[in-house]
RNA sequence: GCCCGAGUGGUGAAAUGGUAGACACGAAGGACUCAAAAUCCUUUGCCCCUUAAAGGCGUGCCGGUUCGAGUCCGGCCUCGGGCACCA
């Protein structure tokens, strides 16, 4: 009997779907795991080999997990709302929810192909709007809470507002855009609408107007980390800066707790450290700098990490879009002045971005004084200053700051060393070492003791503060889309205001098309009668990021139509205990969702600060691309390692016709109608391609789908394949050179139970052999799969068969607890090898065997040997020498090879302190 | 520019500071077969050598620590990833 693994696959796949084998329930007596992948935006490609990688791997910690008696929760969805359904249909007219519906079926099939542990009972749709009734929910809980930094968490705005009735905003500690100052009956004197508005400057989700980025084309506004190179990153169009009034969730506020919840996370350094870059903390100084302009005076505060070298102050910048820059713009530079800003203005974010090394500024016509010594610098704007950091001001050191040292070059402007020894002469001298020279009290001094001496000074006469500013903005939360959620929110007298939970979830309405109005309003500005009791709703929707930075705590509880979740269920899952996929969320998803728990969790809402305890980043597929090589002018091809003889032009071949680099010649005949009268030049009866690594897609044919792995070698082989191809978190090009080498290992296996038409196994007992193979299997696996590193377990597994095999083993004893072991890996053959050994239930239900030191190591015995005080060696006498032997050698110091028997090759090492290794060959 | 990570055969890759290249692919040779597929066996880092034995060289480069370094330390080179006027 064969090995027939489309039957198999077939069968068991059902079987698993009849009986709801994977389905989770809450269970207190049983401890919980929960493993989760990044769920996939369905795309109308489908799913490619790249995508599994991630889910195989979570997909075999799971099984192993329920092997080992956990409760195990691995759930998928579909992160369902995004920008290409709605591009495609506003080409197409054709509803975005019927696509999307479409573009899951696809992906369900092509998942369910590869035989997940999933459950699906608990699958998401965050387009679904028994979702996004969630996802609108959490919307008003942060418009209905501000972050209070005394408190260090989230309270509800109707405590501030209580506050601001009883002492105004005396003793307030929240966290704000702009520092407000009122007493309690200003505040009552207040209109609604004034008061609606001082409140967006606390609340959580607030309205607010800032600088976007605007992507015309899309006619949307898109995230810092939705742009990349000032191109849109879904389509590549260009952004540039706009100010809007939009929605915004005041992330900012919990920068320090997403700093430090990193030290409690499981999570590659690399990750961490690419979160702590996008925070961006960093200790430094407020300092005010009286600035006069003729008679107008005005205290500008600026801020900087290097306090210590502010007796190198020759100049000071501001932001060009600062509030600042009108009160200290002399009449005389005037015109320059608004020259200069109408120019920075038609810049566009991406012009900015290359054209950085420019050096560009315009001389403002007031002074600034240095508080400490007095001195009069000139103010300058320029664009290398930021409005959005710090408070858009900066007091200029040009020795010991490169872009200051640009600066003042190109405008002539005197710089000063004040720290000894330092050549300023070519370049500046940023180095956070040597001694203070030029600088008053600070003289002397290493220049990390003057950094806090200055700061003491700075603080003590009142001329300045400690101060840390973080690099990470609010998220700008509005999109002038049609394809996301609705904001529950409606326009009363011009107030925005939450709905009733009641009227959640707010379903988004039918629109004739999908593109913004013709005056450039949101398209749900088309929507008939988009208002709530007469009132005006909101016509933008949420972005991308809303719907999956709480699915995790859906999936625990999806179908309660009361909360989020209920308590006690949050309470048995907690947070997810692994999650797996790519890095690229690492500063968007990734931050949004730890935001967005913490949140919850300050509200109580959640039991678990951080949402994802261990992530594992896995690498991407790449794309392998064939070439032939046309022989210019003609429809001949030359094979590869005779393209150099011949003038030649590559051309991408659908890898799909070539195996192991060769070409199918007469499919590429039938490819494409110009090919079909083709020759070919071949090299030993074959014509080689040629490859490269690209990203996998359509435009190259270098796209694999996993379906054709999944009928041409079945789902165990694609699974075995993925992981045995190397270490998770490494990207790698896909390759199918070696697919056959896990195929046969599971034919080699199969023989173990079957030969061609009898059925081997049997119940004698096992030799210790046998048993040594087994249990350097069980041990292996173990240790393996902790480490993830399933590639190894995978090279075990063939080597064990291959022990078996040569030991003629097929006793049940051994090979029940091999499959097993196997059914992480390759769930279908072991489930049916299982029931062929005579077991009824699933094979899920069996336990991790147990691993026996014993059987591994019985032959070895342990020598403790004294050399030089303390040596001890560990001898594996089980093949070679005897004791005496081996004591021989040990006093004799021996180092090299030697013949023990006349055949066998011992090599002897003798570590001090260390271990001995009797190493036979 | 700054911050991470990685460099090992023809290929994918293994190696708690202790036999470098496990396992697999590919390749070469052989067995079975009328033949093919499938399967099995042998060889396979490089150099010297007719072969074998024996030897020499080998983990990007240069040094160091150590009885012993792919692994640890210092300095370079190359590649990949992230951030980028963040004061």
């Amino acid at each position: 009997m064969d090995y027939n693994f489309r039957e198999i696959e077939q069968k068991w796949q059902t079987y698993w779907a009849e009986n709801h084998t994977y389905q989770a329930k809450e269970d207190p007596s049983r401890p919980k795991f929960y493993v989760l992948d990044m769920f996939p935006y369905p795309s109308g490609a489908g799913l490619h080999v790249g995508h599994p990688l991630g889910y195989i791997a979570s997909d075999i910690y799971s099984r192993y997990k329920r092997l080992k008696g956990f409760n195990v929760l691995h759930p998928m969805g579909y992160d369902s709302f995004g920008l290409p359904a709605e591009q495609y249909a506003i080409q197409t007219g054709q509803h975005p929810e019927v696509t999307t519906n479409q573009n899951i079926a696809r992906y369900r099939q092509q998942l369910d192909r590869i035989g997940f542990s999933y459950d699906w009972n608990r699958e998401v749709r965050t387009c679904d709007p028994g979702y996004y009734k969630w996802t609108q929910w959490a919307f008003i809980k942060m418009f209905e809470s501000y972050y209070d930094t005394a408190k260090a968490k989230a309270c509800p705005v109707a405590d501030l507002v209580a506050a601001f009735e009883a002492n105004g905003t005396e003793g307030i500690t929240a966290a704000c855009e702009q520092t407000l100052n009122f007493t309690a009956e200003q505040w009552k004197a207040y209109s609604e609408q004034e008061k609606s508005k001082i409140l967006m400057n606390y609340r959580i989700a607030y309205q607010g107007e800032t600088s976007v980025n605007w992507c015309p084309k899309l006619g949307t506004v898109l995230a810092n980390d939705e742009v990349k190179d000032g191109l849109s990153v879904r389509g590549g169009y260009p952004v540039e800066q706009k100010k809007m009034t939009q929605w915004q969730l005041r992330v900012s506020a919990y920068a320090e707790r997403l700093l430090t919840g990193l030290d409690t996370v499981d999570w590659t350094d690399s990750l961490k450290e690419m979160q702590r870059n996008w925070i961006g903390r960093s200790y430094g100084t407020e300092v005010n700098f009286k600035c006069v302009n003729g008679d107008f005076e005005k205290d500008v505060t600026i801020f900087t990490t290097r306090v210590d070298t502010i007796f190198g102050v020759t100049f000071m910048v501001l932001a060009p879009e600062s509030d600042l820059v009108a009160e200290l713009t002399s009449p005389e530079q005037k015109a320059e002045v608004e020259e200069y800003l109408a120019y920075v203005k038609k810049k566009t974010e991406r012009e900015r971005i290359a054209e950085t090394k420019t050096v560009t500024g315009v001389f403002s016509g007031s002074y600034g004084i240095n508080p400490l010594t007095g001195e009069k610098v000139p103010v300058w704007i320029s664009e290398y200053v930021l409005a959005g950091y710090g408070t858009g001001a900066i007091m200029a050191v040009p020795a010991h700051d490169s872009r200051d040292y640009a600066f003042a070059k190109k405008f002539n402007l005197p710089i000063i060393p004040i720290i000894e020894g330092c050549d300023v002469s070519e370049q500046s001298f940023d180095a956070k070492e040597g001694k203070m020279c030029n600088s008053g009290f600070l003289n002397g001094m290493e220049v990390k003791e003057a950094i806090e001496a200055a700061k003491d000074y700075a603080e003590a006469n009142g001329l300045g503060r400690r101060k840390t500013n973080y690099r990470l903005r609010d998220a700008i939360f509005s999109r002038q889309r049609y394809w996301g959620e609705p904001f529950p929110i409606y326009y009363k007298d011009g107030i925005p205001t939450p709905l009733p939970m009641e009227a959640l979830p707010l379903t988004l309405p039918e629109i004739s098309e999908f593109k913004p109005t013709e005056t450039g309003e949101p398209p749900l500005a088309r929507a008939k009668d988009w208002t709530y009791n007469g009132y005006p709703l909101e016509t933008s929707t949420m972005p991308g990021f809303a719907g999956s930075s709480a699915y995790y705590l859906r999936y625990m509880d999806p179908h309660n139509d009361s909360a989020l979740v209920d308590k006690d269920v949050d309470g048995y899952w907690k947070n997810v205990d692994l999650y797996i996929g790519g890095t690229e969320h690492a500063t968007g998803h990734l931050i949004y969702s730890r935001f967005w728990n913490k949140f919850l969790y300050d509200l109580g809402y959640v039991c678990e600060e951080e949402p994802f305890q261990k992530l594992i980043n896995q690498g991407m597929i790449q794309g392998r691309s064939n070439f032939v090589y046309r022989i210019v002018g003609t429809n001949k091809f030359v094979s590869c390692g005779l393209k150099d003889q011949y003038e030649t032009q590559e051309i991408h071949v659908d890898i799909n016709i070539v195996r192991n680099d060769r070409l199918d010649t007469e499919a590429f005949k039938a490819w494409r109608p110009e090919f079909n009268n083709a020759e070919f030049v071949l090299e030993n009866g074959e014509y080689i391609c040629g490859w490269a690594v690209e990203k996998m897609s359509k435009s190259m044919f270098n796209v694999v789908n996993p379906d054709v792995i999944c009928d041409t070698y079945g789902a165990d082989t694609l699974r075995l394949y993925e992981m045995f191809l190397g270490p998770i978190e490494q990207s790698k090009p896909w390759d199918t050179k070696g697919i056959d080498g896990v195929n046969r290992f599971l034919k080699k296996l199969w023989r173990l139970f079957y030969d061609r038409e009898n059925y081997l196994v049997t119940d004698e007992k096992a030799t210790p052999e046998e048993l040594k193979t087994l249990h350097k299997l069980i041990g292996k696996e173990q240790a393996d799969i902790e480490a993830f590193s399933y590639n190894t377990t995978i090279s075990a597994f063939m080597i064990a068969v291959n022990e078996l095999t040569e030991l003629k083993c097929s006793k049940k004893e051994i090979l029940e607890p091999v499959v097993v072991l196997l059914s992480p890996f390759a769930p279908h053959v072991a489930e049916e090898l299982w029931h062929v050994l005579g077991n009824e239930t699933s094979v899920t239900d069996a336990k991790f065997p147990e691993y026996v030191e014993a059987y591994t190591v019985e032959n070895s015995c342990t020598y403790a040997v004294s050399f030089n005080g303390k040596t001890r060696f560990t001898v594996d006498l089980s093949k070679s020498m005897g004791k005496d032997e081996v004591e021989a050698h040990v006093r004799g110091m021996e180092q090299t090879a030697k013949y023990v028997d006349g055949k066998t090759i011992v090599k002897v090492i003798v570590v001090p302190g260390k271990i001995v290794n009797i190493v036979v060959k």
